[in-house]
RNA sequence: GGCCUCGUAGUUCAAUGGAUAGAAUAGAAGUUUCCUAAACUUUAGAUACAGGUUCGAUUCCUGUCGAGGCUACCA
């Protein structure tokens, strides 16, 4: 990036501006002028809106937009001409300009990209599960995100710490601990042959089956409501009695709770590596909620916060347009409150990062409102930098996913059925005749995966969105496989470029006329370095998927009009070739940031 | 009840306050002696409703209706 030439916007917005001074004597900061690409249906390749100046030009649209096209063709030897539609100025750059851009581009292996360490860093949390159950679809949403975000905030020259948060106590914790103790009966993941952390998953939707019975049982005997019910029942306080023997560190409970959380670590690990996303560090709620405590109670100290007579400590945020919030319990234990004010200390000693991203859904918005202030009224130096990223559900075509109902999408087999469709599709178009058994397995897993990660990060992460697995599994149209083969047939060109001798590095760059289709994919390959800032500014990964969308849609009309080795013209040809270079690069940097990788065949 | 999101083709998604609201899919009709047809082309179809702000509103404001979330000594 560092010898490109500067931008042609840059350049552009600096010569408007020199136009709005000596025209109409208007002092406009050049970087605040909006320019938008043309639209395709207009001959163009900037757009500039001149609605914002006419009163002070005092003209009328049409002759204000005529009158800055003017100057800036006479000064910017770049633009070889413009047409004003309405209140629209469209400028044109010359094809060599373009073509010179192509060339750089195509030399640039990081092309688009911005070396790590030109902006702040980045603490980004995510994933953040409990150790309770087994990771389902709404886990794959937050890992798939938190790690693009994370790659792509790299790509626009961030360094990023990618940390996970496992909640690895509670009471919720305590349910399949007792449901084990109570029923388990010994069983192992070695003996019963089921992944950790299924079985321990198992155990929590047994307590939870039970404590159904015996809540229906008092509801009946005590015409009690549900939650009366619930919170008498003995297999409730029995659950409450095993967290407060595991926070008095009992030997018993710890070592119970020491073998069922490694059951699940293990479980866990092998569906980061299928899903392809790791950490440079994992934080265990169980070592910072003490520190989370100790930092409540010196905030109550200085009268940050509060004790009720019952001995539970909290914090009025009433005069901020938020409530009285719990920080810890009458007995003593902690809340999920208190170990994030741990976690976060603790992250920021280790690090001393002050901007921290928290991937975490939406129903938690109030909770990192609360966060936040109170990290503020602890004059914390993160409290200002403190970033929700903030994401929508996924509900499935029968509605919300309820795991007491058993409707959940579990993360393993989604994977596994994906990698299954992959396989019967490919297989069906005969796609993997002359690959090995490697070379295929490798290839459905790709395509199965690109298909899976591609559907969910495309939506924007503050939407919610909906989960159709007949159209998951779709490999047309605006899906990953889509844009995986276009590259796939990318390379087939570059080999073939290869063993016919035909090279980019040779091209006359005089020689060159652009068509309008050439141009187009040109234009869109030059937005590249944008998209990736506007994406991290956004932290939305949609934003690189639609964009790569685009791109391979229109490499795939590009490849449809004109072909690349049998053009007889040698220097269109090799043009052809240096754009073919450069699209199939965009689409793997893209898509990499994304997660998803991209074949060279399939 | 209070607070916060969100309502765009049949369906799933796009659109820094800008031009004729884009795609995909499902529907209809086509393209392969030519670098991979998981592709390409044509066609039909949408801003919940009512006001307001302005040169211009899917976007900002108000209200109505509809969907979801939060409002736990759960996480």
């Amino acid at each position: 990036m560092e010898n490109m030439m500067p931008r042609i916007e840059v350049l552009l917005k600096e010569a408007i501006g020199k136009a709005l001074k000596d025209l109409f004597e208007l002092d406009v900061n050049p970087q605040t002028i909006a320019l938008q690409p043309t639209r395709k249906d207009y001959e163009g390749d900037f757009t500039l809106v001149v609605f914002p100046f006419v009163k002070q030009a005092r003209k009328s649209p049409e002759e204000t937009a005529r009158l800055i096209g003017e100057h800036v063709q006479e000064n910017l030897s770049e633009v070889n001409g413009f047409n004003v539609i309405k209140g629209f100025l469209n400028f044109s750059f010359t094809d060599s300009y373009w073509v010179s851009f192509l060339l750089q581009g195509a030399k640039d292996p990081d092309y688009g990209v911005t070396p790590a360490g030109k902006k702040e860093d980045v603490v980004i949390e995510f994933s953040s599960p409990n150790t309770n159950k087994p990771l389902h679809l709404g886990h794959i949403r937050n890992n798939l995100l938190g790690y693009s975000v994370a790659m792509i905030l790299e790509a626009a020259g961030h360094k990023t710490v990618k940390v996970n948060l496992v909640n690895d106590r509670g009471i919720h914790i305590c349910k399949s601990m007792l449901a084990w103790i109570k029923w388990g009966n010994g069983e192992t993941p070695e003996k019963s042959g089921k992944k950790g952390d299924k079985l321990v998953g198992d155990y929590y939707v047994k307590f939870e089956a039970e404590l159904k019975k015996e809540a229906q049982a008092l509801k009946e005997a005590h015409n009690y409501d549900d939650d009366m019910a619930r919170n008498d029942a003995p297999l409730m306080q029995e659950a409450r009695t095993l967290l407060r023997k595991w926070e008095a560190r009992d030997t018993q409970t710890v070592e119970v709770w020491k073998v069922m959380n490694n059951w699940v670590y293990k479980g866990f690990d092998s569906t980061y590596q299928r899903m392809g996303v790791n950490f440079e560090k994992i934080y265990y709620e169980s070592d910072t909620y003490l520190l989370g405590r100790e930092i409540v109670l010196e905030g109550l100290e200085k009268d940050v916060f509060y004790k009720k007579e019952d001995g539970s400590v909290w914090v009025d945020l009433s005069d901020e347009g938020l409530d009285h919030k719990l920080l810890l319990r009458a007995d003593g234990t902690s809340v999920y409150m208190t170990q994030d004010i741990g976690t976060a200390q603790l992250r920021y000693d280790d690090y001393n990062i002050p901007r921290m991203v928290y991937v975490v859904g939406n129903e938690q918005n109030y909770h990192f409102e609360v966060l936040k202030k109170v990290f503020k009224k602890l004059g914390k130096p993160y409290a200002d930098q403190l970033f929700h990223l903030s994401y929508g559900m996924v509900e499935l075509p029968a509605g919300k996913m309820k795991s007491r109902e058993g409707t959940v999408v579990d993360a393993d087999e989604l994977m596994e059925a994906m990698h299954v469709t992959a396989k019967e599709t490919t297989e069906k178009l005969g796609k993997v005749d002359g690959f090995s058994e490697d070379e295929k397995e490798t290839l459905f897993e790709t395509i199965g995966m690109g298909a899976l990660k591609y559907f969910i990060l495309k939506v924007d992460p503050k939407k919610n969105m909906l989960f159709n697995p007949e159209e998951s599994i779709d490999f047309n149209g605006n899906t990953g496989p889509f844009i995986q083969y276009t590259h796939a047939r990318i390379r087939s060109i570059l080999r073939k470029a290869e063993e016919r001798k035909i090279y980019a590095d040779e091209l006359d760059i005089t020689k060159v006329n652009l068509s309008k289709k050439e141009k187009d994919l040109l234009k869109t390959l030059y937005q590249f370095p944008e998209i990736i800032d506007q994406a991290a500014a956004a932290m939305s990964p949609a934003q690189i998927a639609n964009y790569t969308y685009e791109l391979a849609k229109e490499f795939n009309q590009f490849y449809h009009d004109y072909s690349v080795l049998n053009e007889p013209d040698k220097d269109a040809s090799r043009f052809r070739l240096n754009l073919s270079v450069l699209t199939a690069r965009v689409i793997k940097t893209a898509m990499g940031l994304l997660g998803i990788n991209v074949p060279d065949r399939m």
